[in-house]
DNA sequence: GTCTATATCGGGATAGAC
DNA sequence: GTCTATCCCGATATAGAC
């Protein structure tokens, strides 16, 4: 049995997902958990705070090292795993609609207070230093070239939240075949024997 | 001297873009334009008629064929033109800061009411079309390779959508370098003589 | 077309009992 | 920890005079 304190946090997550922060009020959340709007205040000390509590949640779940591990990458098998951890990724965020729809708000959030903007660019910032990091260690391998690393990094990286997005809003773009192919175009130039 | 109505537009839209739409309260409007509310409800019948307006505005604005012209490009200036054409709408956008936090507002009502989400998915798949347009353009003139058209489009349109976001993140990132070298990867494999 | 004054509503948040 | 009842404020929106 969850503890109510985890209750409200799961129900406002996916009520804040379906309807919005703005339009989620707090009789909305205790009444979906039926309970009372002051028993929802002895958990949480205000609107504000629940929100600001999943977005915590969601930031330390989100980091490039637990989609790539430097350490798995070979100069033979680099191309292929950057791929195959890429297809990963973007099929475990296709599971989950939800999350999107909470980042964006999180993002909107940005407008109003800094550290909202501030966290999302961390994470951001930390994907391309994440690529650039592991295309340097391609480069070294020789198994990419080593010219233009950051531009490639950011572009890998571009398109990876591009992919995110683009899943959200609900296109059904072929985002396999676009992955597929952005990583090939960042290790074209090198022959593998 | 412009009118009642072209004014409120004017100062909503900055209000808009400074405040966001749900902190930027019709007595703020009324207040920044010396005018009552009241005189407000007599132009438009509410706040998101106000908020619509602009939608509608904004959305004519942006059309694929305003940046990039099918008939200007040839087979040999193709790869230079798309580059150009590309530099020249991410320089309009680097200086117009409102408009993408205005665009983002948008993409956030998105949620509660589908008009708005509809709207926008239908400007991001004009820019689709109109780079697979182009780049069927550009193979059939033998500038570019005639395979995987739609996939080269889709990355075209994602690499300019992010690059739209990162500006307006407030990333450090060499935007030029990056379409210049999306560009090359899309035209690579045919040789110019 | 613009004003003053006001109605009305819904939101976040709290007091105090159990 | 949870409840009932209530406060308070700011927002949209309107009535009716000028």
């Amino acid at each position: 049995m969850a503890s109510t304190y985890e209750n409200i946090l799961e129900t406002s997550y996916r009520l804040f997902a379906e309807h919005g922060f703005e339009k989620t009020s707090m009789a909305m959340i205790a009444k979906a958990l039926n309970i009372s709007k002051p028993a929802l205040y002895y958990h949480f000390e205000s609107k504000d705070a629940i929100i600001d509590t999943l977005f915590e949640e969601l930031c330390r779940s989100i980091a490039f090292s637990r989609f790539f591990k430097l350490q798995d990458y070979t100069r033979t098998n680099f191309a292929e795993k950057l791929t195959s951890d890429g297809l990963h990724l973007i099929g475990s965020q296709q599971e989950d609609a939800r999350y999107s729809q909470i980042m964006k708000q999180y993002q909107a959030l940005g407008y109003r207070n800094a550290k909202y903007a501030e966290r999302l660019l961390e994470i951001l910032e930390g994907f391309t230093a994440g690529f650039a990091e592991l295309l340097q260690h391609g480069a070294a391998l020789g198994a990419i070239p080593d010219d233009d690393v950051l531009v490639r990094a950011q572009m890998l990286n571009m398109i990876l939240d591009s992919i995110d997005n683009y899943i959200n809003y609900g296109f059904k773009y072929d985002y396999n075949a676009i992955w597929i192919k952005a990583v090939a175009d960042i290790v074209k130039g090198v022959d593998h024997a």
